[in-house]
DNA sequence: GTCCACGATTAGATAACGCTAACACACGTT
DNA sequence: AACGTGTGTTAGCGTTATCTAATCGTGGAC
C-alpha cells in the first residue's frame, strides 16, 4: 500500500491528474490489481475518488505519503553521501529502506547528515523544504539563457533509470550551471554548455528542473544579502 | 521466511535443539503456521527436517540466515551507536530494518562503524566475528568469583524486551566487570558488585555470558603478548 | 501393555497482492 | 449515429501467511 501512495504522490507532484492507469504504468502492476489496491485504501481512508475517478489523497493518506517520500529521500541522501554509493544503486536500496525506517531514525539520520535540503537529485523532503518557485524546465530555455540546475524529475527514476547513469556520468546534477547553446526544433534536441559541450534530447532536457541565472552585468558586483 | 531463518539460527545458537513447536513458540505464531512455512522453505532448500524432526539449515539456508543475522546486528550496531537509540528501540528497528538492508549496505556500514566485533550486546557478527571460547554463564559463578560480561543472549531479546531495559539501566553490559558476592541456592538469586550491589535471578543471571578474570596475583604484573 | 500428553499435521477460513480474460463505459472522431 | 481507443471493473485463479478446530502418532509413565 506504501507504494501507492508514493506512486500517487509523485504523479500529482509531476501535476498530471492521478488515475487508475497511470499507477498501474508507475508501478508496473495490471489495472485490476490497482482497482483493488484503491478498494482497500479507500476502505481504510487513505484515499478518496472524485466523480472523475482521479484519485485524491484524504488527510492521513496524504501524511502516509509525505512520511514515505521523506523517508525515501533522506535514505537516498544518507546513501549517497555517507555510504558512497551512486545513484542508481541509492534510488534502488532506498526504495526497500523506505518501508523499513521509521520516523524516528530518519529524523535522527536527517539530523546526522546536516539537515540537507533535498534528496540528492535536487527533490525537496517534505516537510523539511519545498521546491523552489522560479524553477522551469530545462527544455523551455532559449539559446543564450544560464541556467542551474535544481533537481531531476522523480518520473527519470521512475520509467528510466539508466538515465539516471546518463546524467550522473554528464555532469549534470543540482547545482551545475549551464548555457544553452542551441536550441533544435526540428530534431528536438538541444546543446549546452556544462563542463563539456553536450546534447540532450528535448524528451531528456524535460526531465530538468533549472532556475534561469540573471544575466551577468559587467562592473556589477550582486549587494551581500 | 526470513523471520524463520533467523529464528532457527537463534534457537540453534542457544544450544537447543530446533524444533516446530520451539519456532512457533519464539516467533509467537501458530504450529500449523509453522508447518506450512517449513513446508515452504523445504521446498525451496532452504532447511531439512531429520528423522527425529529437528530442523536443520541447508547450506543455502546456513547463508541466508547468517546473513540476516548479520544484517540485525550490524544495523543495531549502528541504531546504538551512530543513532543514539536505547536498546530497545534499536532492537525493535533492527527487526524491521534487517529485512530491507542488503548486504552491500551492510558492508558499508559495518566500515563505516569501524568494523565492530559484536553488536551492542555483545553477540558476535556472523562472517566478522566469532563466540569468545571460553565463556559460561554467570549463573555458573561462584561467590568470590571475578568475571567480564561479554554477552546478553539473544533469548531475552525475544522472550523479555523489558529485560534488555532492566540490564542496561543496572549497567549490566558487555565489558562491565562483575563479582560474585554470594549465591543463594533456595532463593535462587545471586548477589554481586557491580558499579553497585545488585541481586539477580538465577534466571536472569542464565541469560548473561561471562568471562572469568584471572584472581588478582599481588605483585605480579601480567607479561605482554 | 495401555494410555495420555504433547508435538505435528490436516482441514477449512481469511486477507493482501498479484495475474489474465472478458466485459462495460465514455468521450471524441469521423 | 456508429465506432474505436483507452479506462475501469468483474470474474476467477494462484501464492504467502496467518488463524482455529480437529486429528494423528509416538514415546514415556504407570
Amino acid at each position: 500500500m506504501a507504494h501507492y501512495l508514493e506512486a500517487i504522490y509523485y504523479i500529482r507532484a509531476e501535476g498530471e491528474s492521478v488515475r487508475s492507469a497511470r499507477l498501474a504504468d508507475w508501478l508496473s502492476v495490471s489495472r485490476p490489481t490497482v482497482t483493488a489496491a484503491l478498494r482497500r485504501m479507500s476502505r481504510d481512508g487513505m484515499v478518496r475518488l472524485n466523480r472523475r475517478k482521479e484519485i485524491e489523497l484524504t488527510g492521513r493518506g496524504e501524511a502516509a505519503a509525505a512520511s514515505i517520500v521523506r523517508r525515501h529521500r533522506i535514505v537516498e541522501r544518507w546513501l549517497t553521501d555517507a555510504m558512497g554509493l551512486d545513484w542508481v544503486t541509492a534510488d534502488k536500496e532506498a526504495e526497500r529502506l523506505e518501508h523499513a525506517v521509521s520516523d524516528l531514525v530518519a529524523e535522527r539520520l536527517y539530523r546526522s547528515l546536516g539537515k540537507p535540503t533535498s534528496c540528492p537529485h535536487g527533490n525537496p523532503i517534505p516537510g523539511y523544504s519545498t521546491m523552489r518557485a522560479n524553477e522551469l524546465r530545462l527544455s523551455a530555455l532559449k539559446p543564450g539563457e544560464t541556467a542551474t540546475i535544481t533537481r531531476i524529475s522523480e518520473v527519470a527514476q521512475r520509467e528510466a533509470p539508466p538515465l539516471l547513469q546518463y546524467l550522473h556520468d554528464r555532469g549534470l546534477k543540482p547545482g551545475t550551471r549551464i548555457t544553452v547553446q542551441e536550441v533544435d526544433e526540428i530534431g528536438r534536441t538541444m546543446q549546452l554548455q556544462a563542463a563539456r559541450l553536450l546534447t540532450l534530447s528535448n524528451e531528456t532536457a524535460s526531465k530538468l528542473s533549472v532556475v534561469r541565472l540573471a544575466r551577468r552585468r559587467p562592473g556589477r558586483v550582486p549587494a551581500p544579502r
